[in-house]
DNA sequence: CAAAGTGATGGTACCGTTACCATCGAGGTT
DNA sequence: AACCTCGATGGTAACGGTACCATCACTTTG
């Protein structure tokens, strides 16, 4: 009364459920050699003879062998994947970080998996701790204000870490990115010199979109500095496009007619006041100067060209991922946080 | 004392390789179940008596147990990521198919895993090599063009797997777009009915950018057909920006002084076209009818409006989302091919 | 009342790869 | 010549889960 293998098949010790992939294994007893060697002679060529490694490639070749990742990724307790988190996919601006830091990881061997949180902090450590379930190589995420919790869970894990998109003291591991404030101020001192001196700001949605609210509290902190302070500030509920800046644009002229200059939160906002300027007769800048803030292409092609603060967004995601993979190779990192900086762009908008 | 399980002592005379993480078996030992019992809360609750689900809960939480993925899905020879691989991300078109696809994938546990091409088809097969050895349970990649290799080894891994972006007949197995002559055709239409006789094309890359191209061959087939024929198409090399599509308008006055309307291949280029009509003094549609495709936003926000070809893109991604995961449920997907159309918006730039 | 479900739980053997060590021969060193 | 180093190759045991039974206590059924 143990098995009732007596009177089966004879040849049926067990069921298979292999996935029908060529294995490691298949691919060493076709070469003739181990499986180690298999192993070696894919990940570090270098260490086997040519003779075996032709024999080894051969091999793979004729059966189509690809490796199974997961396995490899539980036997060395590492994966190549990098988590990258937005907060949001609804913006152009996340698609130049996403491919800022493409490109490279791309390039090393490493893929990317996509991440997006909508601006909620809960969702936020909810993906991350999935993510974590990969092992991965590393991770990008950005922003500097996360959960208590995934901030704990990623210090817990260790592995290289850099958080974007605004520059500052890191969280948990590496920072890139630029000073909202500073930006904010920046925008401020502007003004102030084309003789400005009745200045508003727009934004939008501007709790979840904290960085935007940092571009205001450095404009309107700079602009008091300066003893001038702010004259009004337009808080909008809906996400930013460039209808919205159009409509804002007119609120603002009913609202404060007296307004000389105004500060949108972004581009697409700009863009829209400058178009819609345009279609109502308002003259830019003598009616009402109007800045931006990233630095999209479209902002040159607008009449006025429209003055605003450029991001280097791709080469904040590239060098994310650069950070990233010094990391993974073992050197030091110096700098930990590196403020990667903005250029105003000074047009006739303004 | 039965087994060592979590000495850690440096005397131990095996050697551990472990992850450090907590691990199914410390869940197991923790809540005092068997680890498949573990395995069977997490993934299938109604399985185990809630007396057992909740100690187990506790120790998971206790423990920060995440579960290791990689370990999952080489067990089960299947994974949580889909690949959605696009041809660009300098392109803010495949955002849109990209949040599309993710507002699904991710709500439904699934994790999306980026690859880019850059418009290479040897790239993409190299690539969809690389990723088809994390398991996927599923694949997007976009058009219907792929090198031979590519199609065999998808075909040959036989999981789901939608060609999106243009509508025809799937290569491997499932297929959503729409139909790019058919576009072209209509703006053809749309060109007539204003009464347009003499009309061009300008687009951008089209040996790359084939969609584009079909637009052109759909668009001059319809004037053909109707006996007017296309008086000029010009084909540029750089990327499309606004910024050209400015300096293209100038070039095809100049070139063509008599045409009347142009089918610009994308919105980029038919907005910058706009905007660089409104600083010459080009009136439009009067000297010259400009029209688009895509459908971007910004088009309703130039002066005159942008007539255009809307593609639903977000509408794209997400139905590709979801018949991969109809297929991943084990439904039948009755309609292999699905054309999701366009639409033409004809405003005042026609 | 025995036989046959049924539902909850456990035991064991994998999944396919790499880390760690052992082995073995060639060439260099003392 | 004996010893040591080193480079190439191989053997074995994990890595951390899940699939596939087996088991066992209870019900349901004929």
């Amino acid at each position: 009364m143990s098995k009732p293998l007596t009177d089966n098949a004879p040849t049926s010790p067990r069921r298979r459920r292999s996935s029908g992939r060529a294995t490691i294994t298949d691919v060493a007893n076709r070469a003739n050699v181990a499986r180690i060697t298999v192993s070696r002679a894919l990940n570090d060529p270098g260490t086997v003879s040519p003779d075996l490694r032709q024999r080894i490639e051969a091999a793979v070749a004729e059966l189509g062998y690809v490796p199974n990742r997961h396995a490899g990724s539980l036997a060395s307790a590492t994966s190549s994947v990098v988590p990258l988190i937005v907060p949001s996919l609804s913006n152009a601006v996340f698609l130049e970080v996403i491919r800022g830091a493409q490109s490279l990881l791309e390039a090393e061997g490493y893929e990317l998996l996509l991440g997006n949180t909508d601006y909620d902090v809960e969702r936020e450590q909810k993906l991350m701790q999935t993510l974590l379930g990969w092992s991965p190589a590393g991770a990008i995420v950005s922003g500097l204000r996360h959960s208590q919790g995934t901030i704990e869970m990623l210090r817990r894990w260790g592995g290289p870490c850099v958080e974007i998109m605004e520059y500052g003291t890191p969280n948990i591991d590496m920072n890139v990115g630029l000073s909202h404030e500073a930006a904010g101020a920046a925008m401020a001192a502007h003004f102030l010199a084309r003789g400005y001196q009745r200045v508003g700001f727009v934004g939008t949605q501007l709790d979840w979109d904290y960085r935007a609210a940092q571009r205001l509290a450095g404009f309107e902190a700079a602009l008091d500095e300066a003893g001038v302070g702010i004259t009004f500030v337009k808080r909008l509920e809906q996400a930013s496009t460039v209808g919205l800046g159009g409509r804002a644009l007119k609120a603002v002229i009913a609202e404060h007619p007296h307004a000389q200059a105004t500060f949108f939160a972004n581009d697409d906002l700009a863009v829209g006041a400058i178009l819609e300027a345009q279609r109502a007769g308002i003259r830019i800048p003598d009616d009402m100067a109007i800045a931006g803030f990233n630095g999209l292409n479209l902002g040159n092609h607008v009449s006025p060209r429209l003055t605003t603060i450029v991001s280097p967004r791709f080469r904040m995601g590239r060098r994310a991922a650069d950070m990233l993979l010094a990391r993974m190779r073992g050197e030091s990192v110096p700098q930990r946080a590196r403020n990667i900086g903005f250029r105003l762009l000074a047009q006739e908008s303004t």
